[in-house]
DNA sequence: CGTATTTGACCTGCGC
DNA sequence: GCGCAGGTCAAATACG
């Protein structure tokens, strides 16, 4: 298990008419300050995150050695700290041949659209079983760049997006 | 008119 | 073998 840190930009509006705000106030979320606070960390073990208490590592002691991790660095100022992990050989051909490794990671924010630089496609939409929120589909439109994530809200706390990243994740506008 | 989104259907894996 | 759940496809629709 490793742990990486990843600058994003959060681009919750995504500009479009669904989610209407002023150009000036737009500009100032994005630079100065976005409302939601980065609070993703997600274990993975093995094939499986363990999530089972999400109130333990997003305000406990998953960041007590590291409480600023939300105010710092980031997306103009905040820090994306999450957890990665390759996945073993699957028998499915489909994924075999696509799904290197997986990174999720959980954010407080009132809106799902992360834009880290990738134009991402929805595709698809399905009510999950442990949880009352649709989980959401999308994959990267960016030509020859394959990589899928899932969206869904945290059933705990719906103020919560948990994000998971299927494939390759380091776009070269990160680099 | 071209592109993105929606949404029901379909496919596959897994547990019983 | 069957049913359920998760994941993907694709036609229809919406939008710029």
């Amino acid at each position: 298990m490793c742990t990486m840190i990843l600058s994003f930009r959060i681009n919750g509006a995504k500009m479009t008419d669904k989610n209407p705000r002023p150009a000036d106030s737009a500009d100032n979320y994005v630079t100065n300050q976005w409302p939601l606070e980065l609070s993703e960390h997600l274990n993975f073990d093995d094939d499986q995150w363990l999530d089972d208490d999400p109130d333990s590592f997003v305000s406990g002691h998953a960041f007590s050695h590291n409480n600023q991790a939300n105010e710092v660095g980031g997306f103009g100022g905040s820090g994306t700290h999450f957890e990665e992990s390759s996945s073993r050989d699957v028998g499915n051909e489909r994924e075999k041949k696509e799904v290197r490794d997986r990174v999720a990671f959980k954010t407080k924010s009132e809106v799902e659209i992360l834009d880290d630089g990738s134009k991402w496609r929805k595709y698809g939409k399905k009510m999950v079983k442990n949880s009352p929120n649709p989980r959401n589909y999308y994959r990267c439109s960016v030509d020859g760049w394959q990589v899928k994530k899932r969206v869904e809200r945290d059933k705990d706390d719906p103020r919560f997006v948990i994000t998971t990243y299927e494939g390759i994740h380091t776009h070269p506008s990160y680099s």
